[in-house]
DNA sequence: GTTATCTGACAATAAGGATTGTCAATTTTG
DNA sequence: CAAAATTGACAATCCTTATTGTCAGATAAC
């Protein structure tokens, strides 16, 4: 019983290493370096135009590898967007909880860290906090989700025992805010930041207070 | 000389009837047969998996005459775009004219207008009044221009000797307002209008009043 | 070293669609 | 009716890209 089929390793023991490296962490490092180049790719020629080609010399790997983390180019654009977004929005809600209890300062420091962001990072930026849509139902479905953290990071829903999701009415306000929000930032963006970062986060500011107040004051009349 | 060459008809006398139309007229038909199969289409799949040959099929037209009327798929996208964009605009700015010069009154107005047409039109709506971008540069223009245009009518830019150009917070605050007013249309429409129209108006409208007051507050502060 | 595994380059295949071309049938003109 | 213009159907071609497959060379394990 010297020899063990590799079938029956179980994943408790280590694969052969590589580069110092396991089996695993090697593909795991594959994996990272498409979503990096896809980024960098979505950013130069937009998703649309993005061939798998592209990516894979970006990435300084074969379309082999492609297909070994990813079933096809829109599970990449999944997974680059989430990639982006989820750290943007970790960054987002700690910054945010920084800031304390008062609503108006824990908004300006959250839009604040938006913004900077953005400017640090134009790529990702011009392709991911903008435009996906159009691309398919799931790639949709993504957008959307992003797009209600997005919201609830911005304005905190209400927790409420009476109503637990919260009205029609505060579901466009939320909609109308996170739009103007980011339409805000692609222009900036696309005009390469005409303005400073303190004075796009105040006119988005706006924006978003209506949100929070027309939801106050929609919620009292409700209430009264 | 009783024969005389059809390449030096000048444009002046008609050409050859067919079905009681000029060759011109009979070209303008199946341009705007195109056009409207070309809503319908995208309307359904969405541009990007709109193929040439389901447009004409849907125009009850072959391919060649696709190619009489247009370049290629894109300059299609673009005069559809334009079709259903300058006539909801036209409407929209009439809508504005009829109610008189008080802002608010002019706002609810365009904006019950621009509602009402979604939702009686959600095909044309789902397409264009949302979201086309990252197709290519022309089509961005396009977009962008018809977010000017719909920016000037719900809020008529002040004119103003001085400042030609008005400030770039301005443009901004454009920018957020017709977003907003976009992101609200679009997630209204693909819900299936929960809201009465005059409820989503009531929404949008607190998004546009805030770049009305806020540019004002903001020359208020320049001038002053 | 020898063997098993992994990697990188690239060929082969497949699929889908745009664009152009052909031609018989239809319609108008005279 | 005969001739010319126009139309509709559809084939042929051309391209681009995704996806799979092959294989020689490199690397690690023993």
């Amino acid at each position: 019983m010297a020899h063990v089929n590799t079938l029956f390793m179980a994943s408790s023991r280590k694969a052969r290493l590589y580069g110092g490296m396991d089996a695993d962490e090697r593909r795991t490092e594959r994996r990272l370096k498409l979503i990096d180049a896809a980024i960098e790719v979505y950013g130069e020629v937009g998703y649309p135009s993005a061939t798998v080609k592209a990516i894979c010399e970006a990435a300084e790997l074969t379309e082999r590898y492609f297909y070994e983390s990813f079933a096809n180019s829109e599970a990449l654009l999944i997974a680059a967007y989430n990639h982006v977004v989820g750290h943007l929005h970790e960054e987002m809600t700690a910054a945010a909880a920084a800031a304390g209890h008062d609503a108006e300062a824990r908004l300006h420091a959250a839009l604040t860290l938006y913004f900077t962001r953005l400017k640090e990072h134009p790529k990702p930026a011009r392709v991911f906090l903008l435009e996906i849509s159009g691309i398919s139902p799931a790639v949709d479905a993504v957008k959307l989700d992003a797009g209600r953290v997005f919201s609830d990071i911005l304005v905190p829903p209400v927790l409420d025992a009476k109503h637990g999701d919260r009205g029609a009415a505060a579901t466009l306000l939320s909609t109308g805010m996170v739009g103007a929000v980011i339409s805000i930032a692609l222009r900036w963006v696309s005009k390469q930041y005409p303005q400073t970062v303190e004075d796009v986060v105040a006119i988005a500011a706006s924006f978003c207070r209506v949100a929070l107040t027309e939801a106050d004051r929609r919620r009292d009349l409700r209430l009264r």
